[in-house]
DNA sequence: TTTT
DNA sequence: TTTT
């Protein structure tokens, strides 16, 4: 339906390594966990307190795909923005469980890399100045790619491979 | 923690009334469920397709709860921001089940209906009352309050409270 | 650089219908003037009071020039993503003035309607990538290419052609 | 009016130190100057390019600044959410001048130190350090500060105060 | 200049 | 379950 926006942004770290599959056509998909944590002092007891959040990220994009395989890792903190999308899969009991994902699909959404290596000429601008790596770095020019949505392609077959 | 960032943002039609529960000290917990969809032409059979992802928003705001409860119903179109979150529950079975929802938590959060229609004193503004001064300026006022979050209440006891 | 966000979203209404110029190789670039505004009560005077914020959108992509050029008009309420642009330019008595823009880019950014109607099959949908029905859809897939922004193609000429 | 929304933004890094003002009631008004960049390879020459966009934040709100205050320096990287808000001023010259700025209005808007340090036990979160799960942990700590939102203070006559 |  |  059009008049629709389905939007996560996030920033915060990654829990492990990013995890790499590859589809049958060898595109990569990449899972990411990050954690997003408040904190807050308590107004009855007065103590301090924090609860975190985790959030699976799945990267269906090749370029952003390459960025989170090469330069990121357990403990990057990343600026993530991608879509809401829920899966429906069965466990080995035969149980049917639900699984919520923030997801990075071709031609959309976002991942920068905000821990400062890495980033070149980056540095929020001229901020250290100087040259850019062959890393390239977070998102920017080259990592959007040409063809169109193949958004569908997704639910295709990977469904099925990827139950976490 | 600092350097966190936990954001949804929505824009989507409700696929029924808003579901209004109290909590035990009388403060309105609303649900919303809340559709996204996006089409597109699939590229191979040249056929347009269409996905629809529903989401559950879940409101601890007294201000947002009333609007809520006041003004939308089924097919109200909204802008809803919030949070993700995660909740492990257990259902008939003892089966362990999570739920990710989008959350409105007090002071934080944003709903609006875009429809125009009983808009009423709403305005997405002074929801709340407060007040404001002369100078005004943005808008907002009443709806934030004044204590800090009190987000924790919501995991003591609600939980058990609204398993859906 | 890397680590960077420069976000703005808005939802408002057209203060006028879009305004279509062609660059030098015909490419659109639409002009959008929306508003957006907010209401609160005054804690003084306990007056109602409103103040509406101007926004100017520039917008550099065709297909989204598109939508805006066929579907939209004064009044529309749209959705938009797009960056934050501040432009220098000097107006005829030399005097050098700065004009922020929110900037669409070429495969970057949002445009959708949110009036309900006219929408089409839409969807936020193909646009660009794949053929695309008869309306034409929000954004979406193809309008992301491959080539990186040449958001510098707008600094070259276009500020001289368009010193609103 | 109702159904609005006007939101920016930003993570990039400050190109000076705040600046601090007080009002007349002694509520702190702070400056911050924000620098977004992006980078891409030109289709044409081939080269890499760099342009970097200055953003003036301007923060109406009692925690907020203090945060500003007491945390952020030149080159600090920060996560911002604000409004839109162009201002009409006139200059020495009486040449009348518009200033667009991206407002932290009291309760709204947020303020986030995205550099790790300084940010009390913080730090990219239990990351290495401190309890947690097993999992490593988020981010989270010090940067929202602790007696719960003050946030209202602006808005006295700050406009004809700081004619930036 | 919109919208409520 | 919505909307187009």
């Amino acid at each position: 339906m059009a008049g629709s926006v389905n939007k996560v942004i996030l920033v915060g770290n990654l829990g492990r390594d990013p995890e790499i599959r590859r589809m049958n056509n060898g595109d990569p998909v990449v899972n990411l966990s990050v954690a997003t944590s408040e904190s807050w002092r308590d107004k009855s007891s007065g103590e301090r307190r924090e609860k975190t959040e985790w959030h699976r990220v799945v990267i269906f994009n090749d370029n952003l795909a390459k960025v989170a395989e090469n330069y990121l890792k357990k403990g990057s903190k990343v600026y993530v923005e991608g879509q809401l999308q829920t899966r429906k899969w069965t466990d080995q009991n035969g149980q049917e469980k639900y699984s919520t994902e923030v997801v990075l699909q071709r031609f959309r959404g976002e991942l920068t890399m905000l821990d400062g290596r890495n980033e070149g000429g980056a540095g929020g601008g001229s901020f250290g100045g100087g040259g850019q790596n062959e890393m390239g770095g977070g998102s920017g020019g080259g990592q959007r790619s040409m063809d169109g949505p193949k958004e569908d392609f997704r639910n295709a077959d990977l469904d099925d491979e990827i139950p976490f």
